[in-house]
DNA sequence: AATATAATTTAGATATATCTAAAAATTTGT
DNA sequence: ACAAATTTTTAGATATATCTAAATTATATT
């Protein structure tokens, strides 16, 4: 039986792995899980002692397959507490993350199981990240800007680099907020402005805009 | 902020409260926490700094009134999670305690507040035991077998004495489950027999069977 | 009231997860 | 390739929650 703590190393690494080749070093493993070198040093040891991780001194930390698995499975919880949040309490898409990050640690496969089950086995939390199905595949997503989409694909918003209350309002007025399907229909190559649908909507954005939006795609 | 096993021991004291006049004392506590009496007595020290516990070498512990509004918080949340398994996540009562043990640790008023909500404000969780509301307000039932019910009073079924396959099949025959509200019509003296009603059914109950059902009443 | 028994507390140890400060290894820059 | 800078590890300390064994206090018995 994990820790929290181990847990929560459990999906740091996971995360870093995903982010950067080289994988998770001691450093960067310290400021994402916002404690020292020394006890990241600690920590890893007891990971590997438990092979959840390999570890050779000085190169970092490697998820094992069950470390990953593991990772994974907190993961689902997270990502799946958090479609309970917002979808049957009531809580907005900004709140449910330090909810989640408690909820994430309550060892239970049939209340996983079930809670899938009854939020209808979505396939993406409130901020539009892959949730792992019981057997631990999901589907990898890329973030990039919207300006950066070709015609004809389309992704979801994931967050906005600007996130003035103008450009927010402005966001609102054209029908696009967080989690919503955007497709790019036409480029203007004069203005690099962008014509998207969303919502069924089509609405015609300019290239400022377009490089302030984040976008998810699979 | 308070840690699990604070949380649970203040839980342990207000059932032992509850239970008994003289309150918590050392051996019994760590009979309830499955420890052992010296680290009772380190871990009251702990809760009488924190002002959670009244305590006097020698004498048991007592809940201060901020202890006791900490413990009711935790019980609320506990048995707010036992709702939630049993009428939304297709848990039977038997199975819930457990994970509800991890889920009433989990930090948030809004949480709590909204499951609340969700669920409709339930009284009762699925062992009948009440469930207090956002003020920590609960009313206090009596547990007692239904052959010491007076006739015309009613109560909620909690538990067998008796649990072989036999009699659960009977009492499923006669449609008596745990929960279901049972109220006494009338007594034959002449071999203490009972005539209940219960589901809009009434059904007559040998002595025996009567003995051999808790009760929770008003 | 003295003594035996039971309950409780203290003292000292272990586990976990953290820290600081110092040492060691690796990487970088010239 | 060597010194400087950076990264990582080690050693030793602190916090929490537990334990065992011994000491202390309270309760019960005669």
């Amino acid at each position: 039986m994990l820790t929290f703590s181990e847990e929560n190393y459990l999906k740091a690494i996971f995360h870093l792995e995903q982010k950067f080749d080289n994988g998770a070093n001691t450093n960067s493993l310290a400021k994402k899980m916002e404690t020292k070198p020394s006890s990241v040093t600690d920590m890893v040891k007891k990971l590997a002692d438990k092979k959840l991780v390999n570890y050779k001194k000085y190169q970092g930390a490697k998820l094992s397959q069950s470390g990953k698995e593991t990772a994974i499975k907190v993961i689902r919880k997270h990502r799946l507490w958090e479609v309970f949040l917002v979808e049957k309490l009531e809580f907005s898409w900004d709140e449910v993350h330090e909810i989640a990050e408690q909820l994430e640690h309550i060892k239970s496969e049939k209340l996983t199981r079930q809670l899938d089950k009854f939020l209808g086995y979505p396939k993406r939390d409130p901020h539009g990240d892959p949730i792992p199905n019981e057997k631990g595949n999901f589907t990898v997503y890329d973030n990039r800007l919207l300006s950066e989409l070709e015609i004809g694909k389309s992704g979801i918003c994931m967050g906005v680099k600007d996130s003035s209350p103008t450009f927010l309002r402005y966001l609102d007025k054209i029908n696009i907020a967080l989690g919503e399907e955007i497709s790019v229909v036409e480029k203007e190559s004069f203005d690099q402005s962008i014509k998207i649908k969303t919502n069924n909507e089509f609405h015609t954005i300019s290239n400022l805009t377009a490089n302030n939006l984040y976008i998810k795609t699979l």
